[in-house]
RNA sequence: GGACCCGUAGCGCAGUGGUAGCGCGUUCGGUUCACAUCCGAAAGGUCAGAGGUUCGAUCCCUCUCGGGUCCACCA
């Protein structure tokens, strides 16, 4: 067949990813039965990308991955390169409800069941088409031994863990102080919080005795003690007495109490302490025994507790108090240039609300320990290395992860409670005090005590239309797979995502294949998840196999647009990367993520570069077609033009041991380019270099630059197939030279 | 407040203890002979600034300035 003048990779690359596959070479049995030239194995895990995800800027960086999972299958590795996808509950259903938001509906229109179920759909409907595209991109990937997070082996995993844990008091339910999001409804762990600096109006009040000044008049209602400085002379007759307060809804009393955390230099050095709805408060109370007075629901609004207030939001209560303070003459002045930083939800960015409610609780003191220590010893090595640091960082300030949701997207936490039964326990929580949300038999959400409740109800008629149930901390609970009994409930928040996909590599492997390929050697991924993926990842595996989950991380910052500005919807600069393979060629866009690109970095991607890239592709086609245009007689050694490709494979090799992908992209593109072609192949014209060098430099050259761009190079390859019936393999599956 | 990263050609970025590189762009010249998605040539940089270590620093160290990221705290 001839070749076309001009490279036009839309011709080629469908057909030679078919032949790929067929192959067989993206499997791991690929490698072992080639025992001669057996080095081992390597293996890699596809972070999962999101369920509810279409492929973005990002997921093209998974070409680092296959670059090496093909670099190491040519040098006779058994490869394999573990795919999968992940429910990522919290995220994907915001994703849905956004959607559902766009038809004018929210979740509160649907049950559990049919909401569960309709987000299932949703992900069915469009997970399909992300690994069509990682096809297009050419990763070579074991798509055959895909993993969801959902399938059955997975949630095995995950209760066994969670059981385990709970056996060996690593869970605990605690009611804590969480970040709230009201809009999701869900709890959110530290590391989910955005920090945001506001102006805020702070408030002066008169208050017993003192003035104090607060940006959260709102949240009074809900006011146990006043705090000062232990040392503050101008307070210090007063600690430990009860003061009177005039208040809106009456005069309440409440104690002074000497905390060492106040600063006296802050307003009037007089803390009004509010422990259901402030972090700093809710320390200061377990500290002096305060009493927790929730004041605003988990539907951001004002309860019971707040007399004329109740049912307001809470932007709409502090306006409001404010105004009332004012008018009652309790307003002091009001500084309206107050800067201080609110915590807002990662998703939905609006102002959380600190909340205390019942949780499930890792205590990860005794399980980080191994983490440290293996991070230490380089047991797990950071491309590049200052992550080491960083890491190290953030498992030494970790605290008790939270890994209960109150989602219904995930995988529900397998705890059960005996209903109706009375407990004999001292203490005073009994199961009746469980509260539930339920739908009846005639479609009406009910909720309440599940002890009231049970008088005009049946159990079942409870279970089958459970939404919700919150038992405080203190009720007797069972852990157990499926229900112990008939007469149980089950828990109905859900764990964090990262609680499973934190196990990851532990559900991706089959079980034979922890003998021989675990620890897993690389995996690649966005360093901003760090801490919530890869430390986890490691915390579980060292807990569960007493072995790290893989020996090296490569990371990337994140891909960006030409100015180096982070992509977003918003921005409106975000650029698909299958356009550009549709208008360039994979091969361009692989190597525009590559060439020149140091691990850590940000990557731009500019459409320039891709069309510099797409000319790269073209260059080493029509060498090739220079090559095979040759009479291939000569017989001569060329020896210098041998020991400068050998340099050339030499550097190569090493930058890829080094994982200096960009730097071995640079190093093949530049010598190929300026070297091969425009000195090597142009002596050949003048009869100065011989035909079999340049055809031995040819293919050298497609190998070494497979890994890279491997769909010209396998396009080349099957060309000098018909031209010299010589290579009887496929490119994928030849030998990297040495 | 703490940590980390970055500052190299007009723009975007590599890189190295010993005459400074790539992509895109610019200027000039070149098309029957692999490729105009090309070739040849050129312009363009006191490698942010100051100090130190060194025979020698863009690279290592300290400080300053500028840009960014992450974490913590904020009644």
């Amino acid at each position: 067949m001839a070749m076309d003048k001009v490279y036009q990779p839309e011709k080629f690359e469908k057909e030679i990813y078919r032949k790929w596959e067929e192959s067989g070479a993206f499997k791991a049995e690929f490698g072992e039965k080639d025992q001669k030239d057996k080095r081992g194995n390597f293996t890699i895990l596809m972070p999962p990308p999101n369920a509810n995800a279409s492929l973005h800027a990002g997921h093209a960086m998974y070409t680092v991955d296959d670059v090496l999972i093909r670099w190491k299958r040519m040098q006779g590795y058994s490869t394999v390169w573990l795919p999968g996808m992940d429910h990522a509950g919290f995220e994907t259903q915001f994703v849905y409800e956004k959607n559902l938001a766009k038809q004018g509906k929210s979740r509160l229109d649907f049950d559990r069941q049919t909401l569960y179920q309709n987000i299932f759909q949703f992900v069915k409907d469009n997970s399909g088409m992300i690994y069509e595209q990682f096809k297009r991109l050419g990763f070579s990937a074991d798509w055959s031994r895909s993993v969801f997070t959902l399938d059955d082996h997975v949630l095995k995993q995950v209760w066994e863990t969670f059981i385990r844990m709970e056996k060996e008091r690593l869970i605990y339910k605690d009611s804590y102080i969480v970040n709230f999001c009201t809009r999701c409804g869900t709890s959110l762990a530290e590391l989910e919080v955005v920090h945001e600096e506001r102006v805020d109006p702070l408030y002066y009040i008169k208050y017993g005795p003192f003035i104090l000044a607060t940006v959260r008049p709102e949240t009074k209602f809900g006011d146990t003690a006043v705090a000062v400085h232990p040392r503050d002379k101008r307070y210090k007759k007063y600690i430990g007495q009860e003061i009177t307060v005039e208040g809106l809804i009456g005069k309440f009393k409440v104690k002074v109490i000497a905390d060492e955390t106040v600063d006296p230099r802050f307003g009037t050095g007089v803390v009004k302490v509010t422990p259901a709805h402030d972090p700093n408060d809710f320390q200061m109370g377990l500290r002096h025994g305060l009493e927790i007075k929730q004041v605003i629901g988990p539907d951001g609004k004002l309860n019971e507790k707040c007399g004329i207030y109740q049912g307001l939001r809470v932007a709409e209560a502090r306006k409001k108090v404010a105004d009332d303070l004012q008018a009652a003459g309790l307003m002091v002045k009001i500084d309206e240039n107050y800067k201080h930083s609110v915590g807002l939800c990662y998703k939905c960015k609006r102002v959380l609300e600190p909340t205390v409610i019942p949780n499930w609780f890792i205590k990860v003191e005794s399980l980080k320990k191994p983490v440290v220590e293996a991070v230490r010893e380089n047991k797990i090595k950071f491309y590049p290395t200052r992550f080491k640091k960083q890491i190290l960082t953030w498992l030494t300030m970790m605290h008790d992860w939270p890994i209960s949701r109150q989602i219904c997207w995930g995988i529900r936490i397998p705890v059960w409670y005996q209903i109706g039964k009375k407990q004999k326990t001292k203490n005073k929580k009994q199961n009746g005090d469980i509260e539930v949300k339920f739908i009846d038999k005639n479609k009406k959400l009910i909720r309440g005590k599940i002890g009231e409740l049970l008088k005009d109800y049946s159990l079942v008629e409870v279970k089958n239309g459970l939404q919700e149930l919150r038992a405080a901390v203190g009720i007797k609970y069972t852990v157990s797979v499926s229900a112990p009994g008939e007469d149980y409930l089950q828990e109905t928040d859900t764990f964090d995502t990262w609680f499973s996909s934190g196990q990851w590599p532990l559900v991706t492997l089959k079980q034979n294949e922890f003998k021989t390929r675990f620890p897993t050697d690389v995996i690649g991924t966005l360093s901003d998840i760090l801490p919530f993926w890869i430390s986890r990842m490691i915390i579980f595996s060292l807990y569960l196999k007493k072995e790290v989950p893989f020996r090296d991380v490569y990371l990337w910052s994140m891909v960006t647009d030409a100015k180096g500005v982070k992509m977003s919807k918003s921005k409106g600069n975000v650029i698909n990367p299958i356009e550009l393979v549709d208008k360039y060629g994979a091969d361009a866009l692989r190597m525009t993520l590559l060439y020149g690109v140091a691990p850590g970095s940000a990557i731009p991607l500019s459409e320039d570069k891709v069309r510099g890239m797409r000319n790269f592709s073209n260059k080493i086609w029509n060498a090739a077609r220079y090559v095979m245009s040759r009479e291939q007689r000569s017989e001569s050694r060329d020896q210098e033009f041998l020991d400068k490709l050998n340099a050339v494979i030499g550097s190569v090799t090493k930058n890829l041991e080094n994982y200096r992908l960009g730097l071995a992209a640079e190093t093949v593109y530049n010598e190929f380019w300026h070297w091969f072609c425009d000195e090597a192949i142009e002596k050949n014209k003048t009869g100065k270099l011989s035909d079999k060098a340049i055809f031995h430099g040819l293919i050298t050259f497609l190998k070494l630059l497979h890994p890279f761009v491997p769909f010209v190079t396998e396009a080349i390859w099957e060309e000098i197939k018909d031209f010299r019936k010589y290579p009887k393999q496929m490119l994928i599956a030849s030998k990297w030279p040495k």
